[in-house]
DNA sequence: TCCCAGTTCAAACAAATATTTGAAACAGCT
DNA sequence: AGCTGTTTCAAATATTTGTTTGAACTGGGA
């Protein structure tokens, strides 16, 4: 078995990875099939249990593999200091449907993350503190800037899961939509849409909780 | 193997149908176990075969039963036809939420139907037009009236899947979140007071849709 | 050339899981 | 009681799926 550092430089690792994390994100890791994985990796059966030990140590090496490389090269931050927050919210949704639905080949993590949410293996605690939670976060602060002080944080911890809920739909629930509605393609053109269209959505839902709770305004 | 409409007379079938709902709605289709299933129903597992032809009539079968039976005693109409269609869509989104995570034992429908959306068995058709596309065009039928006539229909269709996105959260990331927030209790309560919460919040989303999109107002 | 560690392979194996079977229990009827 | 069709049961079987094995291959030194 390699040490972790080595699983990228070996070619079957490689691609015994990019096809578990197809295979993983389609079915979950119950669902599964290896034979699926190695057959589409074009690699013999032995070679999971050879370099990973088993499925499930397959399964956690796909996590590892997933978390480790980053969505996109991540832009200088003085490119995003100089904007308000309600600009940054935007930015913060796009990346998110973006990674998850943009691309012609989006992000496994995604699907995987909803199966682990879904039914949990084990493997949930640390995918929620890598993942989710500074995700969650992420959008609270914005919204707290967005909102000012005197919006409860229960109305904006909600608010917060409300805009991951939006997003996390056309995710997870893609095979759904698209027999919904036909006439919809995901895509990078839908995802610039729909990145702009949940941010204006919820910045209204803000401004209305505002209203609704801090009388003086 | 009985006809459909006797599946209901008899004291095996239903305890098979009951545990099978509860099975299916944690795992899926592919993940779950017959011996799990007759194991909770008290029940041979020959009796499947024998009722249900196999574990896939079985699928079919609770797929049936649980759209057949409808989620409350229906309101009589007069009640809800005074209303405005703030209210109504309040309303809905409750509904939404009491039946799948208000209740102590809330529907499995839910989780049956995410898992559907997300890994499809060839019975995500049916499942769609049966239960999915009726809840999204009552939603959109809704926003439309909030909305008047001059917001554009593309528009609609994406905030009634926000607002859906939204509740469905709840629903199927349940281990997640009850994980990512511990202080939040699935229940009653936070059904109401969540319900509460979408709604302003897609009321405020809708009012800024209309002033975006409608220059006069 | 020979050896050796690392790797791949087809086939065997083991474990989990769904399905079938044939006998026994049961319920209704004469 | 005795017959009959239905239902239940424990055990056997079939199938699917993950894991192991031992031989064959590979490439780089002694």
């Amino acid at each position: 078995m390699l040490a972790q550092e080595d699983e990228l430089q070996n070619e079957t690792c490689r691609r015994l990875l990019a096809a578990a994390s197809e295979e993983f994100a389609r079915h979950g890791f119950a669902s599964a099939r290896v034979r699926q994985i190695v057959d589409a990796a074009k690699v013999n059966v032995a070679a999971v249990n050879y370099y990973f030990g088993g499925k499930e140590g397959l399964y956690r090496a796909t996590l590892r593999y997933l978390t480790a490389r980053p969505a996109r090269a991540p832009k200088p931050a003085a490119s995003r200091r100089g904007r308000g927050p309600e600009e940054r919210l935007q930015r913060r949704v796009y990346a998110i449907l973006d990674r998850f639905i943009g691309s012609e080949r989006p992000s496994p993590m995604g699907r995987i993350l909803a199966h682990e949410a879904m039914d949990p293996t084990g493997n949930l605690e640390s995918l929620i503190g890598d993942t989710m939670r500074p995700e969650v976060e992420r959008i609270h602060g914005l919204l707290r800037e967005i909102a000012g002080p005197e919006v409860p944080d229960r109305e904006l911890a909600h608010a917060s899961l409300g805009i991951l809920g939006q997003c996390v739909l056309y995710l997870y629930a893609r095979p759904a939509i698209e027999r919904l509605s036909p006439g919809f393609a995901y895509g990078p053109e839908s995802c610039r849409f729909i990145s702009a269209q949940i941010t204006e959505f919820s910045l209204g839902g803000i401004e209305r909780l505002q209203r609704a709770l801090v009388p003086g305004k």
